[in-house]
RNA sequence: GCCAGAGUAGCUCAGUGGUAGAGCAGAGGACUCAUAAGCCUUUGGUCGGCGGUUCAAAUCCGCCCUCUGGCACCA
């Protein structure tokens, strides 16, 4: 059976982990997850970009070989996975033989049918930058002092014949409008497809550039960039093999809108039609978090790095902030402000302390053991109404990629929950003798047990390990999918509950 | 300049034709199981501006203004 396939952006090596390089895998994982809890097998993948020239150059620089500050940024960036909970399959690095193999392929097979050809590149050549410049980066007509010298030079390079496949690019593009999430992403694609694409340099002179794959047949050249790191989506998952069909065509590629266009609108495309591959389903482009209290934050000489909350504040707090404030595709803004009136308001008053009083309530009036639903009045009708309208709003916000409005349902439903425990009063119920009040305090409690089970239930995407903390403070066991698992049930009656915790703590630093 | 996105309550944002919404922040209140949390009530907006279509527009069309991003061998 063909798998759910989806991959991140690999992450280039020559530098350290951030926030953006976080979002992402947190965004990919989120969906994995959805998949997964659907029913559906998936494969998650990502990885590292070790090649290049400025991974060539930092190691130089640092007096070590490119590879050293490869496993460097290896340790680091699976570190990264880890701490924030992503759940990949995967994780290739572009120096690995199964990746070198596959890009030598498909140059060996380009190169033998002639779509890859020797010629003359002039530039400007800065000796300092060791890179060609562009008109761009002239100011005022003048190269910058910061690249020394600029020298014209001719250069000899290989090239892809890119340009022969704009007209058909265009097409499919055209005709597929799944191809590029968020759809508005698409006119700009088309809109840079309208000017004539030049054929794509794939090659540096090894002289100039060592920390490469040698080009299969040309020794004197390494591969550059694309036929490298965008290879690694097919190259991970065992081109040439059997099992490549289980994955391929991939379903989601999760990128950046900076690197939509042209690596992997145009550059990407082309490279798997010329190598006769399936194209990818999907292209999913998301924005970038802006820092716009940055400076406030370092004018009062209070900066805080926003991986730092994780450690402050868990791995669930962390996801869920990102998850919640930013509506895929567009840009969002980060700020430390923001992100405790997230965690305090929704995270620790709504849901923390509900599954606190939760505990607590049942601990105090039913010896932590969860009553049978004794009663269904009004308030239990209007809870259930609420969580069936949740829940399908919800899943629908899921399977459109609109996850800050599944949790903006979700916590909709997790005040609702608040709500019904002030209806029913179970502390005033306990004190009465009425047998009819007893059976209205056992209703209560059983059903804001089971509301906070479906809730982090249905967040389990986005919190998975705040679903299995709770679900095991309720009594009730992990689950990996959500078959039967989002119905209003009897579930945990009878089950014995944890005692009172506190998931959020408030912060104790103002 | 061209293209795209955004412009709705103090803040962050929902809302694609039918009497302006949520959360947070502010104000008041009742309660007490709980992380001084939760609940109820409430203050607050000419939906960037001007025209147009329509019985009816935040929502469709046109023009304009402001902010952000992109504009090729750079990851």
């Amino acid at each position: 059976m063909k798998k759910f396939y989806i991959t991140t952006a690999i992450d280039y090596a020559n530098g350290a982990p951030h926030l953006g390089h976080a979002y992402e895998k947190i965004l990919t994982d989120v969906i994995a997850r959805h998949r997964r809890l659907k029913g559906e097998p998936v494969h998650f993948l990502t990885g590292l970009d070790e090649h290049g020239q400025k991974v060539q150059q930092t190691a130089r620089a640092r007096g070590i070989e490119p590879i050293e500050l490869c496993d460097e940024a290896d340790v680091a960036f699976r570190g990264l996975c880890e701490r924030l909970s992503i759940s990949n399959d995967d994780f290739i690095r572009t120096t690995e033989e199964r990746h070198k193999k596959v890009v030598c392929s498909l140059l060996q097979q380009l190169y033998d049918e002639g779509q890859i050809y020797k010629a003359d590149y002039t530039g400007y050549y800065s000796t300092r930058a060791e890179q060609f410049l562009q008109e761009k980066d002239k100011v005022n007509g003048e190269w910058p002092s910061g690249f020394g010298e600029v020298v014209e030079i001719t250069e000899s390079n290989y090239f892809f014949k890119l340009s022969q496949y704009q007209e058909w690019l265009i097409g499919h593009v055209q005709a597929h409008d799944e191809f590029i999430f968020p759809r508005f992403r698409q006119k700009q694609v088309l809109e840079f497809l309208k000017e004539p694409i030049n054929d794509l340099c794939i090659s540096r002179p090894r002289e100039r550039l060592s920390w490469g794959i040698p080009l299969p047949f040309d020794e004197d050249y390494v591969t550059y960039v694309w036929f490298d790191a965008l290879v690694n989506y097919i190259s991970a998952v065992g081109y040439g093999e059997e099992r490549f069909k289980e994955c391929w065509p991939v379903d989601f590629h999760v990128i950046g809108k900076d690197i939509l266009v042209p690596p992997h609108a145009v550059y990407w495309p082309i490279m798997l039609k010329a190598c006769g591959i399936e194209l990818p389903k999907s292209l999913l482009v998301h924005g970038w978090w802006l820092r716009s209290g940055e400076k406030m934050a370092k004018s009062t000489g209070n900066v805080v790095s926003p991986l730092d909350l994780i450690d402050q504040f868990g791995t669930d707090a962390f996801r869920y902030f990102v998850t919640r404030e930013m509506n895929v595709g567009q840009d969002s803004d980060f700020s430390i402000e923001l992100f405790l009136s997230r965690y305090n308001s929704d995270l620790a008053n709504d849901l923390g302390n509900l599954v606190s009083r939760t505990l607590n309530m049942a601990s105090r009036y039913a010896g932590s053991t969860v009553p049978a639903f004794a009663v269904e009045e009004e308030p239990e009708k209007e809870l259930r109404a609420l969580w069936k309208e949740t829940r399908g709003a919800a899943l629908e916000c899921y399977d459109g990629i609109q996850f800050h409005l599944a949790l903006d349902r979700i916590f909709t439903f997790i005040r609702g929950i608040n709500r019904y425990a002030e209806t029913r009063a179970p502390w005033k119920l306990a004190k009465s003798e009425d047998p009819e009040d007893r059976a209205r305090l056992e209703t209560a409690l059983a059903t804001m047990a089971e509301g906070v089970r479906l809730a982090v239930t249905l967040a389990a995407p986005v919190m998975p390990d705040l679903e299995t903390r709770v679900r095991a403070l309720l009594g009730c066991g992990e689950t990996d999918t959500w078959e039967g698992e989002l119905n209003w049930s009897e579930t945990l009656v009878g089950k014995t509950l944890s005692a009172p915790v506190i998931l959020f703590p408030r912060p104790t630093s103002e």
